[in-house]
DNA sequence: ATGGTTGTATAACAA
């Protein structure tokens, strides 16, 4: 099956963008970010002649997390177990057949040394503690806008990013605090050298898509377990290229 | 050059 994940930036403003890229590109199970709705201006009419459940976790204006999937998903969960953690919409997991799936939207962190920069840290330090148990079980796919760069070869002017949110060493150590427990990043492992590979782009950057001066900043992780099931992992730049669109375009993975 | 754009609590904030 065909896994993707898809920042829309409001799935609202980009319902023309994502019913387009669905019917062209007929994904099986697709993790949207950053639906900026409540679940219930959720467009569900908009979407149910595609033939995809839609299993929606929204919030009142910002962040907002869905899954698209032909198949109907079990055991779905929503934000973290932790209920000292703030509750904004930004994680849900289900399960798609045989395979589960996290679907998450990391916290981009706004500024060095605000308030939601130490929360962004922490909700990665907390994302490691709960999904530490996940990389020992059953095939597991962590997928959606992570908001770091983890190298050099995940952003235009690396050597000018030393004060860049979604660039410092504490927001990398935090990433790979997640990932050394086991989680292989599919994109990175498929292109291990190439450099200028983004899925996001500043909309305040003049021309930055054209001048592909972009991040790499949506990942697709596999647990040791689905390791074996993972086919090709590759981003898909046209919806990038339409009217109207999200400022990230979707990364996608082949599963068997 | 601390700019530029897009989206949502249509004012200010988030990204």
């Amino acid at each position: 099956m065909k896994v993707a994940t898809f920042n829309v930036n409001s799935l609202r403003a980009r319902l023309p963008v994502v019913r387009q890229w669905l019917e062209l590109v007929q994904p099986d199970v697709v993790g949207l970010q950053e639906l900026k709705c409540e679940d219930d201006k959720f467009p569900y009419k908009d979407l149910e002649d595609l033939g995809y459940h839609m299993t929606v976790y929204g919030q009142k204006s910002y962040n907002g997390v869905a899954f698209l999937s032909r198949m109907e998903p079990t055991d779905v969960e929503r934000g973290f177990h932790n209920p000292e953690m703030p509750s904004d919409a930004r994680l849900i997991a289900a399960t798609f057949d045989s395979v589960r799936i996290i679907n998450s939207y990391c916290p981009n962190g706004t500024a060095l040394g605000s308030e939601k920069f130490a929360y962004k840290l922490r909700w990665f330090e907390e994302f490691r503690k709960e999904a530490a148990n996940l990389t020992d079980g059953g095939p597991c796919l962590w997928m959606g806008d992570i908001n770091i760069a983890p190298t050099d070869l995940d952003v235009f002017e690396p050597e000018k990013k030393a004060n860049a949110v979604g660039f410092q060493p504490e927001e990398k150590s935090a990433l790979m605090a997640i990932t050394d427990l086991g989680w292989t990043d599919l994109f990175r492992q498929q292109h291990p050298e190439e450099d200028g590979l983004y899925t996001f782009w500043e909309y305040v950057i003049p021309n930055g898509f054209k001048r592909n001066l972009g991040w790499r900043i949506d990942h697709i992780y596999a647990n040791p377990a689905a390791l074996p099931g993972a086919g090709k992992c590759w981003i898909d730049k046209e919806p990038r290229t339409w009217e109207r669109p999200s400022d990230h375009t979707p990364l996608l993975l082949e599963w068997s």
